[in-house]
DNA sequence: GCCAACGTTGGC
DNA sequence: GCCAACGTTGGC
């Protein structure tokens, strides 16, 4: 089972807000960048653990564990033009953007913030805290997961 | 609100 | 294919 990093801010999705979801459980749509997209579609497996992030908010970290329980399937917000997530471009017949299901697994007994994580010698080379880093989604590795398990006190 | 770091778009 | 302009992300 792999591990990722789903970004979310918290204002528009929080962790809370999957909690209270029915059956606990979200559609993770509204990627729009080619990289997180394949990794959606075809990377993402059943079963895999989600570090759920919070970003752009007072202390922005990890703040609760997701499991995936859909694989990669169209996103089709891209298909509505009512939807903020629109893309005209998104042909329903060749999906260009793709999502994945996830479940409320657990919150973490400490919250694993930014700050942490930037201070911890074992993370340096984590994805996340490169200068400029974008991604929505991001692979973990095994060894990077335990550190954050460890920090988070699970 | 500022700004760095990208990604995307579109003219040529 | 190049590259300037523009838009977005996201920390601070």
């Amino acid at each position: 089972m792999a591990y990722w990093l789903m970004k979310s801010e918290p204002t528009t999705y929080s962790f809370a807000d999957l909690k209270a979801a029915k059956n606990q459980t979200t559609s993770w749509e509204g990627v729009r960048n080619y990289q997180a997209r394949t990794m959606l579609r075809d990377r993402v497996k059943n079963g895999d653990t989600v570090f759920f992030y919070h970003s752009s908010c007072d202390e922005p970290g990890v703040v609760g564990l997701a499991r995936v329980v859909r694989e990669g399937y169209p996103d089709h917000t891209a298909f509505d033009p009512g939807q903020r997530y629109y893309d005209p471009k998104s042909d329903p017949d060749k999906p260009r953007w793709f999502m994945v299901d996830v479940k409320y697994e657990r919150e973490v007994p400490r919250l694993v913030s930014l700050a942490m994580m930037r201070d911890e010698p074992r993370l340096a080379d984590f994805a996340l805290l490169r200068r400029g880093n974008r991604l929505s989604v991001l692979p973990v590795s095994d060894q990077h997961a335990a550190v954050i398990l460890e920090l988070a006190g699970v």
